[in-house]
RNA sequence: UGGGGAAUAGUUCAACGGUAGAACAUCGGACUCUGACUCCGAGAAUCUAGGUUCGAAUCCUAGUUCCCCAGCCA
């Protein structure tokens, strides 16, 4: 604290304000930390001001694909900011376009939303419910001489459209009489005609500089099955006009966006005033979340799925929330990620090591320790006693003594990683090479005698010795090591497969428009000869573990009960990688 | 050349006329039976030019750059 100092404090109304939000929170305390951004600050001033009572959200996903990360970031703002201020979200699914949507998507959503952490409740909504509603108010708006059904052709619409630095030209059918207006709607309804023959339109501003404003479109002639409505529909609303009403007969207060919609908030603020709606919802912009090396567009996800440039949507490779699931990504990892990237409206992309420390910071914490061998070397330990083994206790955590520990068995064959040694080490180098000692974790040190050669001249393995004196790791004449390695025993270990993930694309920045020249050609790195110990054989569960010194794993279902599989959720830090430039 | 938005360390987000701060990333160091974790430290930013003000990232003016919009997609 400076002598001296003064802080001239700000009277007048900021100050209330400032109590004000005091007592706010007090009231609303955020789940951790008050977590605040210019969203949430509307949100308060609202409820202060007494211009809302309360506070109703609503994550309203189109069921047309699968959940991604950036939705993610829109379910933990819409759910989080309900929770945080008394209030309630709802799920709805904008299920306005039957031709794109189907029920795998409306059971993966809501598959991953509770994944994610979220519940809804009783609150699950749709478009489709309002349907009859919806209709009745386009009704409303032919009788009020707001809206007109139009009989041009898509072609003929677009050209009377205008540009963008021009105005459009109103249609032919603009002035059509009410009567007349109301008899075609009608009988676009009752299905008498084809697919584009005809569409109803907002009657606004064929010269608006906001082309949204030029005589939207209402309804088109669909005849498609609706995976709720079946064919009972042969019209379906556009978005913008079943949006803004959904959110109003729904009782939502804010209704939360992303930025490319901010030019259509005149056209919902205009379908609110000019409708006999329930409630008067306001809506509101946040910048979409990018990823480096990743694509969130629903496109193309897509087309990757489609054109199997990966499995499935769950492929582990996938920004989808199925994908990271596979991958073991743990929800509350996510949660933390979406917190801290925060919300905003400037265009961003985010660091994937963002996530990634989010990731690991959290497996840090809960993911038991296991030891496996991704690339075996052998290892014979010339001088411990043939035909015998013991076994050595290991750590379930380093770092939480009441995950307990296991037994592991040592024996006079065992595998390292290849990587661990080296005929020729660097200077910086300190694992195992000729001569050198190391400490087999848990175990023992070795020192490494003599290497074993194939007739290519490759390492086919290492002949040691080992110091019976230092069981359990540690030398009674307190010599050290600069090396612990993990390692499995060669008979008590179980064979594994090991799939390892790379980024899907080669470019921090793919293009979204020819993303097939982007994929990374070596984003899948399978291991089909790794070894596990054998607490890691049996078990079904996929929960996270950690290989040590190498990562943090999970199970894949593809796992059979003689062979698992494991997946490769993110690698450690690895600071020896850096070193010696060797990436893996 | 129309309309709507946005510009702060490498990245993301704060700072709401009064000391430009955090996290991630990067680079050092300490510790270590995981080259992990943890801890300590460093470098690193207000788009530009004017103006108002005792004082400007913040207000004003003019410019620059980037993003979105011309679906009967959402």
């Amino acid at each position: 604290m400076k002598d001296g100092k003064r802080i001239i404090t700000c009277h007048g109304p900021r100050s209330i304000y400032a109590r004000l939000f005091d007592k706010i929170r007090e009231q609303w305390p955020a789940e951790s930390g008050p977590g605040s951004d210019f969203i949430r600050d509307i949100v308060q001033e609202d409820l202060l001001s007494g211009r809302r009572k309360t506070v109703v959200t609503r994550f309203p996903p189109e069921p047309n694909g699968y959940l991604h990360i950036g939705h993610a970031k829109s379910i933990c703002l819409n759910f989080g900011i309900a929770e945080e201020f008394g209030g309630h979200c709802n799920l709805r699914y904008d299920d306005t376009n039957p031709t794109k949507e189907s029920q795998e998507y409306i059971d993966a959503i809501e598959r991953d939303v509770h994944w994610l952490g979220f519940d809804w409740d009783k609150n699950l909504f749709h478009a489709s419910d309002y349907f009859e509603q919806l209709y009745a108010w386009a009704e409303d708006l032919i009788r009020a001489g707001k809206a007109y059904v139009d009989d041009q052709t898509q072609e003929a619409m677009r050209a009377a459209r205008g540009t963008l630095t021009e105005p459009g030209s109103n249609s032919p059918f603009r002035d059509r009489g009410v009567a007349e207006n109301l008899d075609l709607f009608r009988r676009m309804r009752s299905g008498e005609f084809a697919n584009g023959a005809r569409v109803l339109r907002a009657k606004i501003d064929m010269a608006s500089g906001n082309i949204n404003l030029r005589d939207p479109v209402l309804y088109r002639i669909l005849h498609a099955e609706h995976p709720r409505t079946g064919m009972t529909w042969k019209i379906y609303p556009s978005y913008d006009f079943a949006h803004g009403q959904s959110d109003a007969i729904e009782g939502i207060t804010h209704s939360i966006c992303t930025l490319e919609f901010e030019d259509h908030r005149p056209l919902y603020d205009w379908f609110i005033q000019n409708l006999p709606v329930p409630s008067q919802p306001h809506q509101y912009e946040f910048a979409r979340l990018n990823l480096t090396y990743t694509i969130l567009s629903k496109r193309v996800l897509t087309e990757l799925v489609r054109g199997g440039h990966v499995s499935g949507w769950d492929d582990p490779r996938m920004p989808t929330l199925a994908g990271l699931r596979r991958r073991g990504v743990p929800p509350a990892a996510i949660r933390d990620f979406v917190k801290r990237i925060g919300v905003a409206k400037a265009n961003s992309v985010v660091d994937m090591a963002m996530l990634e420390f989010s990731i690991r910071e959290h497996l840090n914490k809960t993911a038991p320790r296991r030891m496996a061998v991704l690339r075996p070397l052998k290892v014979v330990i010339e001088n411990y006693p043939q035909g015998q083994s013991e076994e050595v206790e290991a750590a379930n955590h380093p770092e939480d003594a009441a995950a307990g520990a296991r037994r592991i068995r040592f024996g006079r064959e065992l595998f390292i990683e290849r990587d661990d040694f080296m005929e020729n080490p660097p200077k910086k180098f300190f694992r195992l090479s000729p001569g050198a000692e190391v400490r087999l974790r848990y175990a023992y040190f070795i020192t490494c005698r003599e290497m074993v050669k194939n007739a290519a001249g490759e390492v086919v393995e290492l002949r040691c010795t080992y110091d019976p004196a230092t069981r359990g790791g540690n030398a009674p004449d307190g010599r050290k090591v600069k090396a612990t390695m993990h390692w499995v025993s060669a008979d008590a270990s179980v064979p594994a497969e090991v799939r390892l993930y790379n980024p899907l694309f080669a470019r921090a920045d793919p293009d979204a428009a020819n993303f097939a020249a982007d994929i990374n050609p070596n984003s899948l790195e399978v291991l089909r000869d790794a070894r596990v110990e054998p607490a890691l054989a049996g078990r079904d569960s996929n929960h996270a573990v950690q290989f040590e010194r190498l990562g943090y794993f999970c199970r894949d279902p593809d796992s059979t009960s003689e062979r698992p599989v494991f997946n490769r959720t993110v690698g450690l830090r690895d600071t020896w990688a850096k070193v010696s430039g060797s990436g893996s």
